[in-house]
DNA sequence: ATTATCTATAGATCTATAGATAATGC
DNA sequence: ATTATCTATAGATCTATAGATAATGC
């Protein structure tokens, strides 16, 4: 019944080879995610290309060579990581659409922006950073990360649209495809913010997304009308907020 | 006399043993120049660390070992490189102050970001990608970086004075320190619009220009004001504006 | 039988140093 | 003499594959 692998691994043992160490392995995570994990930090501390395999493996506790069993190399976890920035925004565009009156576009917006903001202030670890590396951002050979591309700019479009129907009601005419790109440029601010050791609280996210309406065109006072709806929103669905595990 | 030398090189042979290959070597420029040239290029379409000193060799027409001779090894290169991106901006800040009316401060915020959004998008290459790996925003080890961060901040800081002023003429009193983290955030946007492809045209750097505005809470008439303004600026101090060769 | 690990290793890098060499400059 | 390159190479990686092994599951 292997009561030391049982004891170390929270009650449940699992099948396969027992690693090397014999540190305590999380509970309820897979390797997998523990491998992520781990990556999420070195990632972000040292590098994507300064990271070697060997370094993932010893963080998580396994040889270098076990890795290959889970991923086919370090894009591919890459590529994963990438994937879980963007998927908690794009579900919200959803339900955003579905319960905010198209009559509210600021709120909507305000909405959007805000939980985009603490998506990306909340994370473990500064994720966003990798979005910006030569391999992710130009379409090279291998191409694991067009999904993650794709994605990126279906929210961009979301932005877009919000945006766009705000503006209109403001009376800003010219703002067409431009201002998907500045309001989402504006949120992802937040990465630079957290790069630079900046701990972005919840009036640092509010200020945030007043820009984002300033930048429509919207005048004082429709923007505090769009934060104290935003501010109930998001409270209210507090919920699947979070995905990653601290 | 090496007329062989003296044919390659333009006219003027240099001392130093040649180069191993006999392709022509361009005229005025500095093997260091040189380096840096093919670095700009290498780094931001293959990334830093996944480019090796023999590439860079190869692209500049040396041996790998004959780098050393220039630079004590890639951080320094980057380094170099980094710094060059900021120092024309900061240059035009000094200008800016002197001769732009303290009583018009959106003229002065719109040439300035219009001179920082025009340098980033007509250097030859996107280096301004760069500023955003690990390795420089974070502060390591050797801190080769240490510079080009003092040299970033005191800009963002220049944003930050020249944003507050507007930002209270306009009546928008709470916003202090966070305005110029986000107004050279929104000038930023050029570097992801070049990373996606998009070329950054007058009338684009202008809508950029225009947002900064408005996120100090500037109309649409006061913003007309500056951008005839500062287009005039421009134009009339054009020299000065291009550091890099092509 | 299936799963998840291990050990061992081939082959391909890549960095940085030591010392030689071929130009120009004086 | 000075400058800018060259050749050669030691030592240190790093990636990815092949095949063995130690658990659980049935």
């Amino acid at each position: 019944m292997s009561t030391a692998a049982a004891a170390l691994d929270g009650g449940r043992a699992r099948p396969g080879r027992p690693r090397h160490v014999s540190v305590a392995v999380p509970p309820g995570v897979s390797p997998r995610d523990q491998i992520l994990q781990a990556c999420a930090k070195l990632f972000t501390s040292k590098g994507f290309a300064a990271t070697s395999t060997r370094e993932i493996a010893e963080a998580v506790g396994i040889r270098q060579a076990s890795l290959y069993y889970h991923f086919a190399g370090k894009d591919e976890i890459l590529a994963d990581l990438l994937g879980a920035t963007v998927r908690p925004s794009q579900d919200k565009v959803a339900q955003i659409e579905a319960e905010v009156s198209p009559t509210c576009p600021e709120a909507a917006l305000f909405v959007l922006a805000l939980v985009d903001i603490q998506t990306l202030a909340d994370a473990p670890h500064n994720v966003g950073m990798l979005a910006r590396l030569p391999d992710v951002v130009s379409a090279g050979k291998g191409e694991v990360y067009a999904g993650f591309r794709d994605e990126l700019r279906e929210l961009t479009s979301s932005y877009e649209a919000f945006g766009a129907r705000l503006a209109e009601q403001c009376g800003l005419g010219d703002a067409d495809e431009e201002l998907g790109a500045m309001l989402i440029q504006q949120v992802e601010g937040v990465i630079v913010l957290r790069a630079d050791g900046v701990t972005v609280d919840k009036a640092r996210a509010n200020k945030i997304a007043a820009g984002c309406l300033r930048l429509c065109g919207c005048g004082q006072d429709q923007i505090s009308q769009a934060r104290h709806f935003a501010e109930d929103f998001v409270s209210r669905h507090l919920r699947s907020g979070q995905l990653e595990s601290r």
